[in-house]
RNA sequence: GGGCGGUUAGCUCAGUCGGUUAGAGCACCUGCUUUACACGCAGGGGGUCAUAGGUUCGAGUCCUAUACCGCCCACCA
């Protein structure tokens, strides 16, 4: 250890210097992995694996320093605590990463085919992997790289293919023709999560369909107008009076004069556009449905690439937002376009390219998930698993128990191929690891399904798949349920609700006890960060400018569980502040020390009054932030800790015991000091891991305190003794109230820096225990005080007499200044001030003055007139009392 | 269309079970080369807790409306 400790402390905390250093030793003695001990209950988290697609931003940087704060705690506490690591290979997002690098080369993945572009993909994720592993590091992460994962490697691949085959083998995976989300751009099916809406100023276009039988038109509306080459229906509501005639009835459809019919459906709104829908069932959820009823026929209009397919006739070849325009341009002049309204509606875009998305029907693998929604919607309801903040539970329940169906495939290269193989003789074969022939024909040309499994597939079962699973490994006998789940409540519903469904499924448990969820961190201006709008702000730029405490500081002060926070260099440096100050409090306690052992025995002397104190209000620190750490409230436990080390041992207790440092005869202040600091920076490890292992090393090395090899294996704080100590509370307390008493009224009369100031104290039977800090009051308030239980007789003239909480402080002024100087100087201040009052009167009482100045000049002189009469005042209130 | 959150000092935010005089950081003003720290010390100014009602001995906190800002969900074309 010897050789990690610099003898000298620098005047200033240099992070950088230290945080290497602690991160390796830490790993080295291989605090990070725990020791399966069945005597036990495990604290358990498994960290939300970061995508592949690039560096960690502060998001990550606020996931890591929560589960980070949470796992040292109760690493600490000695409960055996695994924290799990591992990296998402995040199909279509990650793939669109690697698509846009092959562009920069001229090249598209089609171009190099399937297998090149794995490659590809692989020499990115090594990169990749390695980055990510290495910017946790530095934040400080205390988890298990012996474990870490990637959601492609076998084990969890092995997982997702037998999830698959039990699924499919119950019942719920189905391959079926539906309308599903096309994203043009990335060429894949997408589930409905995946698609995120935005209102669009647009149309709605009222075309004409002529009657078959020649009799008029029904007027149809419609958002998107060239869809009406893949009409198969008009619907209206059979109730609706306007139509009653017409179900039954065909219409000849405009452009492809294809007839069709007219259908009754309850569906129909009678109140929207005209009340008369056209049916599109290949491209419309709706429509699908109102087809499936009416054994309609399904059209498909468009192609991959979303231009018009051979159905669409004439427009065939064209790109729909083309084809919309020359279908509108040709139902025109046709005269088939009754009007064109302006309308806004919610229009679908890709999550990950923002493509507007089409709605088509196509044969894709879904997940029948109502089955699997049933037990985790009990889960949260019966408390089994607790979301917090509360609020969400409505958020999940109401997403849950409206739940559709799942769209699992992807026309993608990256990610978990299907587990399923066709032979050319028809059979369907779904299994776990590849067949060699086919079980019907024997044939041995087997085709598996050319498309890759949704990515949240894999990463809902990462809560045990990462822990062994399918396999009943020690690992997951033990760490199974796990405790927490900490991530982004933007990732509830793609996430944490999926993880729940599976892991009841397969482990007949919730996944977890705690679902923990943070804000989003927003920049100064409120706005969500991001590359594309420049306002990201890198968490390495900041931890090297910083240091990574500091980082950690400023983005857990001020949190409260789901709520967004705004990051702001302040708060970056406030934290870079604290650290230092505690650096330069053990500075202060090591200086003092000397080389020497010390005892921290604080019970082997006598303790004074203000060891007693600090103690009493380290204890009631220990206790508070013990219940808000129990309640996910670490920016509440973060700021007390501050406020604590701060505002009481440094700017207190500090302060007093530099007094008893100076008196011979005083008992030492060292034990305490170095008690309440050792314990303090135990406390404050979760949130500060480097700065606290620093300087812990440094106490426990140099006064030889004996306490372990690191803080971080070092027992978390525990309340000692009787607390709160409240006698000895009273005093400091009124000892703190004399101190700042005094300081406001040499401030407020003006007394000058050096001046020792003469007062009584009268504080009943609390003046016994006071005197002995006459000697520390006149440091801390430049001040001798005599002490004295009850003031007998009047207060004495030319005296201040203040009234405190819980004593009386009288201040004769003769000893705040010479009492004839001060009344001749004030003579002197109320003659000027006097003659500049009349001066200025007589001033604005000149019309030429006021009505020739510039107004600005005038409302000047008016403010001067008005602070001098006031200055005036205050000068005779102050002479009123030199002279009572 | 449904749901949720926010509105507290100039700024960013805390505020636990309803309980004295509503807090912090930053910014601002005044003064300090006090031998741990100027990344600091001491002092100071600054609040109708969005608005209107209500419950209560007592409301920033609970209830009911309203306004503004933000978010989520949703297949009326």
């Amino acid at each position: 250890m010897t050789d990690q400790l610099t003898t000298e402390l620098p005047k200033a905390y240099e992070a950088h210097q230290v945080e290497r250093k602690w991160y390796d030793y830490w790993m080295q003695q291989g605090y990070f992995t725990p020791k399966i001990d069945p005597a036990k209950k495990p604290f358990v988290i498994i960290q939300p694996p970061p995508n592949i697609t690039g560096d960690l931003h502060l998001g990550h940087a606020l996931t890591a320093t929560l589960e980070d704060i949470m796992v040292r705690w109760h690493r600490m506490m000695g409960e055996p605590t695994l924290w799990l690591p591992g990296e998402d290979h995040a199909g279509i997002a990650a793939q669109v990463v690697v698509e846009r690098a092959l562009a920069k080369e001229g090249l598209t993945r089609q171009q190099i085919g399937r297998e090149k572009f794995t490659e590809r993909m692989w020499q990115w994720v090594n990169g990749c992997r390695a980055n990510i592993g290495n910017q946790h590091k530095r934040l400080g992460v205390s988890c298990d790289w012996t474990r870490e994962c990637f959601t492609l490697d076998p084990g969890p691949s092995r997982a997702v293919r037998t999830f698959f085959v039990r699924l499919y083998e119950k019942g719920l995976i189905y391959r079926g023709e539906r309308i599903i989300n096309w994203c043009a751009r990335c060429s894949t099916a997408l589930s409905d999560l995946e698609v995120e809406h935005e209102d669009v100023a647009s149309h709605l276009w009222h075309l004409k369909y002529p009657l078959e039988d020649g009799d008029g038109f029904v007027i149809v509306a419609t958002t998107r107008p060239e869809t009406m080459l893949g009409d198969t229906a008009v619907a209206v509501n059979p109730a609706d009076e306007r139509y009653k005639g017409v179900i039954g009835k065909n219409v000849r459809l405009p452009l492809t004069e294809r007839v069709i019919p007219i259908v009754g459906d309850a569906s129909v709104s009678m109140e929207f556009g005209t009340g008369a829908v056209k049916v599109t069932p290949a491209h419309d959820p709706n429509d699908f449905e109102t087809g499936m009823r009416h054994n309609l026929p399904i059209i498909n209009i468009l192609n991959n690439d979303v231009t018009i397919n051979e159905n669409g006739g004439k427009f065939a070849g064209m790109d729909r937002f083309a084809a919309r325009e020359a279908v509108v341009a040709e139902l025109e002049s046709t005269g088939l376009l009754e009007k064109i309204e302006p309308h806004t509606h919610a229009v679908g875009h890709c999550q990950r390219c923002r493509t507007i998305i089409e709605p088509i029907a196509r044969r894709q693998w879904f997940v029948k998930i109502a089955p699997l929604a049933e037990p985790a919607i009990a889960a949260v309801k019966d408390s089994s698993i607790t979301i917090l903040p509360e609020r969400f539970n409505k958020v999940y329940l109401n997403w849950m128990e409206n739940i559709r169906d799942w769209c699992i495939s992807r026309q993608l290269w990256w990610g978990h191929r299907i587990p399923v193989w066709y032979c050319a003789c028809g059979e369907t074969i779904v299994a776990v690891d590849e067949p060699k022939v086919c079980p019907k024909c024997a044939s041995e040309q087997l085709r598996q399904d050319p498309d890759v499994l949704d990515t949240w597939f894999s990463s809902g079962l990462w809560t045990h798949s990462t822990l062994g699973w399918p396999d009943n490994t020690p690992d997951l006998q033990y760490f199974y349920p796990t405790t927490v789940m900490e991530t982004a409540y933007d990732i509830l519903f793609f996430w944490v609700a999926r993880m729940i469904m599976m892991g009841i499924e397969n482990m007949q448990q919730p996944p977890f006890r705690y679902v923990y969820l943070h804000g989003l961190i927003r920049d100064e201006k409120g706005e969500k960060m991001s590359k594309t709008k420049g306002n990201a702000i890198d968490p390495l730029e900041m931890m090297q400018k910083y240091g990574t405490d500091a980082l950690r500081f400023a983005i857990i002060s001020g949190i409260t569980p789901g709520n967004d926070s705004k990051l702001a260099s302040t708060k970056l440096e406030a934290g870079r502040n604290f650290a230092n100050k505690l650096w330069n409090a053990a500075r202060f306690v090591l200086h003092y020390a000397g080389d020497s052992a010390v005892s921290t025995d604080i019970n082997a002397a006598v303790p004074t009054i203000e060891d007693r104190w600090i103690i009493s209000r380290l204890n009631t620190v220990i206790a508070d932030t013990s219940v808000m750490m129990q309640r996910f409230e670490f920016g509440e436990a973060l700021r007390v800790i501050h406020d604590f080390l701060w505002g009481e041992y440094c700017d207190w207790y500090i302060e007093l015991s530099k007094t008893r440092f100076s008196d011979q005869s005083a008992s030492s202040p060292l034990p305490v000091l170095v008690f309440v600091l050792d314990t303090s920076l135990r406390l404050l490890h979760p949130y500060m891991p480097f700065v606290t292992e620093e300087l812990w090393q440094h106490l426990n090395k140099k006064l030889g305190l004996g306490l372990g090899d690191s803080i971080m294996v070092a027992p978390y704080p525990e309340i000692t003794g009787q607390s709160p100590d409240t006698a000895a509370e009273g005093i400091i307390n009124t000892l703190i109230e004399i101190v700042h008493t005094v300081r406001n009224t040499r401030a407020e009369y003006e007394v000058e820096q050096g001046r020792l100031i003469d007062a009584s104290v009268y504080a009943g039977e609390r003046a016994a225990l006071l005197k002995p800090y006459a000697a520390a009051l006149e440091t801390l308030a430049k001040a001798k005080i005599a002490f004295a239980e009850k003031r007998d007789g009047e207060v004495p003239p030319q005296s201040l007499d203040i009234v405190l909480q819980s004593c009386e402080l009288v201040i004769p002024m003769e000893s705040m200044f010479d009492l004839r100087a001060e009344v001749e100087r004030i003579a002197k201040e109320m003659a000027q001030a006097a003659s500049e009052i009349e001066r200025l009167e007589a001033l604005l009482g000149d019309e030429s003055f006021c009505g020739k100045a510039p107004a600005a000049v005038v409302q000047k002189q008016r403010e001067k007139l008005s602070a001098t009469c006031e200055r005036l005042e205050r000068l005779k209130e102050h002479n009123a009392r030199l002279t009572a």
